[in-house]
DNA sequence: TGATGGGTATGAGAAATCTCATATATCATG
DNA sequence: CATGATATATGAGATTTCTCATACCCATCA
């Protein structure tokens, strides 16, 4: 898998080996702390993050789920925010960490760097809009099929049913509502570590909206 | 209102004033016609602007609303993207079309534009991701009087209602009952060419979900 | 002139989702 | 150990939203 080549060339116009370091996480770990102030610039090679922050209230809600290839905390970097969010690899990662100490400077006139970013950026963007715009219009028994899968790639739904909901847009009552609906259909089975995906093939086809399980 | 400042100053690292030629919109106006090749780069100085798209199947898809001041057109300018979407005036726009032709190279040279340009598309995504999770949560009756207000400046709405409702995720059939609601609780009144705001405040306060309208 | 299709409009019943109430379990902390 | 805060869990009834069916109006087009 050692690749001949370096996997950030292609995003910088100088090399930026010498300020990189590759750290890897495994699914569950914490990335970046809530409130840090980071002068650190990341780039996910390989994986899936989960970005979410706490508001005022306490309470702590999801913003966002990114998939490799992308950067983290660019805002912080071009100084256009303060504190980062909170990050937590779903998927193992490959992360490259970039120091910003010692080249700040030059990524900032990059121009490589900053077109890649501009377009990465904007197509995140439209990219996002696309998705939550249509997937706004399909009941939660699908969009939880799909955050269901998207979140327990090793079988095993862990989330926090308050965060879940949360993030899905609906009640926790009728979130719980329609996790029980997977049970009672076999879908999922509960352990005393989490739901066990039991049919990811159900699952699926729900996320999809082909097939209905009826209770 | 002529300012000593040109507007343009703070997001090139050079004067772009030779290449730049302002335009102005009333709204309803087209700015961009959907699918064709461009080369330009827009800045929306002031005003408002919706995005939309015709999809495969030859629906028009409201894709989002843009609030100066922000850049148009610049995936194309950067050569991520072909083709334009539609972009409509929502209210008056003063709009600087800067020429590709003459000085592409230039501004995919300059760290001040490129820079500029990825701390507002991340704030962009930021801000639309933290209030499509938010606005998601509220029932039809205040996104409606929301979107109104967002789409009638002038008083009267005139958005096409099979679109509208695309947008606001909802069935059409819901989306007619809602806005017919509106009408009976006195908030509009439907003449010949559109529906005329009677009660902004009551538009307001719904949008925000203090009151409610009960039938 | 008679189709055909899209936007508009309305009704009735079903399904999805919310609100409110209540109960248990868990966990940190004094 | 007691206490309070938070997550989990379930029930019942109200509200929102969807599906399906049916019209009407007004273009365009053969």
């Amino acid at each position: 898998m050692a690749d001949a080549r370096f996997p950030l060339e292609d995003y910088f116009g100088f090399d930026v080996r010498p300020y990189s370091a590759l750290v890897r996480f495994e699914a569950g770990d914490i990335i970046l702390s809530e409130g840090e102030a980071n002068d650190a610039l990341f780039f996910l090679e390989q994986g899936r993050v989960k970005v979410s922050v706490t508001q005022p209230n306490g309470k702590v809600l999801i913003v966002s789920f990114i998939d490799a290839p992308a950067f983290l905390g660019e805002l912080e970097f071009l100084g256009a925010r303060e504190l980062t969010n909170g990050v937590t690899a779903v998927l193992p990662c490959a992360c490259w960490r970039i120091a910003g100490t010692r080249c700040r400077e030059r990524i900032l006139n990059d121009t490589t760097f900053l077109r890649k970013l501009c377009v990465m950026q904007g197509k995140r963007f439209v990219q996002n809009a696309e998705k939550s715009a249509q997937s706004q219009s399909y009941p939660l028994k699908a969009r939880l099929a799909q955050f269901i899968l998207q979140t327990a790639p090793d079988g095993v739904y862990r989330e926090k049913h308050t965060e879940a909901a949360a993030y899905l847009g609906v009640t926790y009552r009728h979130y719980l509502y329609v996790l029980a609906d997977f049970v009672d259909c076999g879908i999922l089975e509960k352990t005393f570590q989490g739901y066990r995906i039991r049919d990811s093939e159900g699952l699926r086809s729900l996320s999809g909206m082909e097939t209905l399980c009826r209770l």
